[in-house]
RNA sequence: GGCCCCGUAGCUCAGUUGGAUAGAGCAGCGGUUUCCUAAACCGUUGGUCGGCGGUUCGACUCCGCCCGGGGCCUCCA
């Protein structure tokens, strides 16, 4: 085909879909202000009508124009509706209720543009994006907590990709820390373990289990005599230092963890490019080039005086404007960088990771591949001295740091010491994807078979803790997952083999499992309760895969290949078939179906926009419900009238494109069967 | 004490930039399977949107105060 055809192909169907269809609207408008009436609005508010009747797009423009214009709305809008003139691709625009401008869409239009699958091409910023995500303690199994982290992290990457951005995944691994120091107390100090016999225990199958045990037990012992403390002390230098036995145990115990670690969240279809650890921050001397970097450009001060003399402090809070020299900070609003001996705190070499992430700290880590996941693709992780032949890491335009709420303020005093280097591009490109805590209700943490105290039942959750051991593990829980829908996909399959029924379970476990985490937005406390995470009905990814499922036995039955359907559409059906059936009072029910499958790349900027991933579950939701009622009133393959047959096929087998495709950017398989 | 988050149906939660009659799932009650159809569908019960005041043509949404719950404010990470 000569490329002036595909040229004028594209530009035919570009603009159409949901979000350039809203553009092109408010342009309009806009123009009509400005030529009408000589205004100039920031912003033309949208909206979605209650009901589809009504219309695709609301404008409630003529209430905020009534005083400016000295009208009452409703005149308003009939010289808006009077005057505007055709706009492409709009049927026309009504004015309805007290003053409200309601546009309707050509659908047949839209219909043949989504069924072929359009998709107008949108503006990708430049540059590489960097998402951290997981970063947990290499010291003890992952439990639900890490869970959501994960599962959000993991979905916005996909969302980014979808969007068509370059992403990094990266996985920040702090194995020099107090918590990987307890558990090697807990092996030295408790078990009495050698290194030999360490490293026979770290081929457990489930190693973290025996470490999360391990790491309560350590707890308890430390509470039992303040002296035992002394140990961990010694560990830690230990740690710093490097190179000694110690540090070697260290190692072998972190990595058998973090091994661990991704193990679990293959399970869930969540992978990771970079493993950066705190042991090549400190050994690679990232923190002295970021050191001399703040130290040069005042963000850091040292106090010789008060409760933090001796120590490398900043300023917490707003930032001080030059002029005010003399300003006294409160020690309160002071955070300690470097401790008075000397040692560097968390926030410090995180101020050194991130300069390191967007390129600025002039250094950088050695790499090794680490672990291959089952498709090939390879995971790297800092070395002190790598391969060469390593992929380029880091030096990127945007992050997003995923990262409970509890974080916050530690998240802040990196970005303003981005801000006091100068780093104000940087900074403004520093997303804290903050999200809340996932914690146990009452009654699960009474399931669990922990003690509970008067207060703590009369609580609505209670915070889950690795420190105690209080929680529930995530292999546990995916591992319950796939038993529970094991059991239903055997009764209902039989006929399939142990393997198909096998990955149908753990499509439908993985399912529930990342929809339940999803279906959440952000802010929100999850009260953990296996009835609802176990549940696999209603508003929960196996409803939506279910719906695929059903949109596929219709092909299947009726001896068509969905895929080569949905790509041939407009062979199958006419424009003129899609605007017989989509108008009128029978349209309007399997229009309302087409309109909400054309909103999925609508959907998917917003949750990028407003960092909320949340909207996209509750949109396939909404269509996967919307599908089901489809399905349930209109027989398919009974139907008798052919091109009625035809343009209900193309229906389904747009849903369930749109359907599976927003599902895949939740990271949800659809089953082959349920 | 300072800062942040939450408070919407019996329970768990949506409600984006203020807009048309406040929605969904679960639970409860009553129905629907020789079908592409029950991990589903239909119907039904259930609300002073924590309280008071303010801004606005219009407030679940924005602002102030108060009440209740949670979190953060360590030379922990």
């Amino acid at each position: 085909m000569p490329s002036a055809t595909i040229t004028v192909f594209v530009n035919r169907f570009e603009g159409f879909l949901y979000r350039h269809l809203e553009r092109r609207l408010a342009q309009q408008i806009r123009k009509f202000l400005h030529r009408s009436y000589g205004l100039d609005l920031p912003k033309i508010v949208i909206e979605q009508p209650p009901r589809v009747e009504l219309g695709e797009y609301a404008l409630p423009l003529a209430f905020e124009l009534a005083k400016k214009l000295r009208k009452p709305p409703r005149k308003i809008a009939e010289e808006i509706v009077a005057g505007i003139g055709p706009i492409d691709d709009f049927e026309r625009l009504e004015l309805a209720g007290a003053g409200y401008i309601n546009a309707r869409v050509k659908r047949e239009q839209l219909a043949s543009a989504l069924s072929a699958d359009e998709r107008p091409k949108a503006e990708v910023p430049r540059g590489k994006v960097l998402v951290e995500h997981s970063s947990i303690n290499p010291n003890k199994a992952a439990h639900i907590g890490h869970l959501r982290n994960a599962i959000l992290g993991d979905t916005f990457v996909r969302l980014l990709r979808f969007a068509g951005r370059e992403v990094d995944i990266q996985n920040y691994i702090d194995n020099t820390g107090v918590q990987v120091a307890d558990v090697i107390v807990g092996f030295l100090h408790l078990e009495k373990k050698s290194r030999a016999e360490i490293e026979a225990l770290t081929r457990l199958p489930r190693f973290d289990y025996f470490c999360w045990d391990l790491y309560a037990q350590v707890s308890r012992w430390y509470e039992q005599d303040k002296q035992n403390r002394d140990a961990r002390v010694q560990v830690l230098h230990a740690l710093e230092e490097g190179g000694n036995e110690t540090a070697a145990i260290a190692d072998l115990i972190s990595l058998a963890v973090l091994r661990r670690h991704l193990e679990t969240m293959d399970r869930l279809d969540i992978e990771y490019d970079f493993l950066p650890r705190e042991s090549e921050i400190l050994h690679l001397h990232f923190w002295d080039a970021a050191f001399a970097k703040l130290k040069d450009a005042g963000v850091l001060s040292f106090e010789t005086e008060g409760k933090n003399k001796g120590c490398w402090v900043m300023r917490r809070g707003k930032v001080i404007p030059k002029e005010a020299e003399n300003t006294e900070v409160a020690e309160e609003d002071q955070k300690v960088i470097v401790r008075s001996n000397g040692t560097v705190g968390y926030v410090g070499k995180d101020i050194a990771y991130h300069l390191w992430k967007f390129g600025l700290l002039g250094r950088d880590f050695g790499y090794r591949k680490f672990y291959r996941y089952p498709n090939g693709h390879d995971c790297w992780i800092s070395t002190t001295n790598g391969d060469p032949n390593h992929p380029h890491f880091g030096d990127v335009a945007e992050i997003y740091n995923v990262i409970d709420a509890r974080q916050a303020e530690a998240q802040n005093t990196v970005v303003e010491a981005l801000r006091g280097l100068g780093y104000n591009e940087q900074a403004d490109h520093y997303t804290h994807f903050s999200y809340e805590m996932v914690a146990l209700t009452p009654r699960c943490a009474a399931e669990l078979g922990y003690e509970l105290s008067e207060e703590d039942k009369a609580r609505s959750y209670i915070e889950v803790s690795g420190r105690k051991g209080f929680g529930v593990k995530a292999d546990d829980l995916i591992d319950t997952l796939i038993a529970s829908a094991k059991k239903e996909v055997d009764s209902r399959h039989p006929q399939l083999s142990e393997e198909e029924r096998m990955t149908i379970a753990t499509q439908i476990a993985v399912g529930a499992l990342r929809y339940f985490m999803l279906k959440f937005t952000k802010p929100s406390v999850i009260a953990f309760d296996f009835k609802e995470a176990l549940s696999f009905e209603g508003e929960t990814g196996p409803y939506a895969q279910y719906a695929v499922v059903r949109a596929s036995n219709i092909f299947r039955k009726g001896g068509f290949d969905p895929d080569t359907f949905a790509g041939d559409v407009a062979s199958y059906v006419s424009t003129d078939d899609f605007e017989k059936y989509l108008n009128g009072a029978d349209g309007n029910e399997i229009w309302e179906l087409w309109l909400a499958s054309s909103k999925t790349s609508y959907v998917i900027d917003q949750c990028i926009a407003t960092t909320e991933p949340a909207y996209l579950a509750k949109h396939v939701f909404q269509l996967a419900q919307l599908f089901n009622t489809f399905y349930h009133r209109h027989p398919i393959l009974a139907e008798p009238d052919e091109s009625r047959k035809r343009f209900l096929l193309a229906t389904v087998a747009v849903v369930r494109r749109e359907l599976t495709r927003a599902l895949a950017v939740m990271g949800i398989a659809v089953p082959a069967a349920m």
